[in-house]
DNA sequence: ATGAACCCTGACATCATGTCAGGGTCAAGC
DNA sequence: GCTTGACCCTGACATGATGTCAGGGTTCAT
């Protein structure tokens, strides 16, 4: 199959099909004579997973430790649920980041006549003090870094 | 004050600072002999703004947008809490996003028995058929784009 | 006058994705 | 055989917020 069709059939673009080719997350498919890419029927399979799993919100990293999974008949289950299980607690906490601004937001909006007249508690609010030390201050001698 | 000094009163890094400055959210200071920045005390008002409105997830535009409105004396408060309040919905659609990313894990992780097994819903799945097109085969003439 | 601490600019990297450019290839119809 | 349109290829640039590194001045306290 061309790279076409097999867009058509799985919904990805072009781009991010050979995107995923050249970051690992799809093989490199044989080429034609002419220099096209020419996917076997697997390939579709295997891209409807990566695009499922993107649309669910699973890093890179992620949907390649659960592509290995796939490919390994033999792995427990338990594996699979413990990321995905992870990745549902990391959703949890980003929800409830926006929620936390969102309340924020609303509390700051609920002091506003929101009429013509100009005094608000909004622009108030924002421009108060904070004190989140900038990560040069702080990030010294803690971490590490680049694991991933 | 010097770039250092402000950053340390804000707790904004040397980097965001300037880049503030690049994008146009801060003015440019004056200079002094050496090059170096000035900074009025003002500016660490408006910088403060500014960090407030990201920690809560404004985008550059809107922070502009509420910018010239905490410049302006005059303006009605109402203003302001339009943009505040459309914010919050914006927060609100997300978390619900990743809220439903979440169920739609958590209900794939239900059928999944977590033990040695090999079996796994969740892998399969994710590498069911899906079928939310590509840009490419719908975007074709929908969008004049760019107007930011 | 030497070194630490500070400042400057510019460039590169991240991540997923789009888009554009410049150039081959193939198939169908004349 | 030649033209045309659809398809493919690679490579590059852009986005947005932010970090980091490099290479090079400045200031100030010892």
């Amino acid at each position: 199959m061309n790279i076409g069709q097999v867009s058509k059939a799985t919904g990805v673009s072009l781009r991010m099909i050979r995107h995923y080719e050249g970051i690992g997350l799809m093989p490199s498919p044989d080429r034609r004579d002419n220099g096209y890419r020419d996917y076997p029927p697997r390939s579709i399979e295997r891209l409807r997973f990566i695009a499922n799993a993107r649309d669910l919100g699973f890093s890179v990293d992620e949907i390649s430790a659960l592509l290995s999974l796939w490919d390994d008949r033999e792995r427990a289950s338990s594996e699979v649920k413990a990321i995905a299980l992870g990745h549902a607690e990391d959703l949890a906490r980003k929800s409830a980041a926006l929620e936390a601004m969102r309340r924020t937001l609303l509390d700051l909006a609920e002091g506003c006549s929101g009429d013509a007249r100009p005094d608000c508690p909004i622009l108030a609010g924002l421009a108060e003090t904070r004190q989140r030390p900038a990560r040069e201050l702080t990030a010294a001698k803690t971490k590490p870094r680049r694991v991933a």
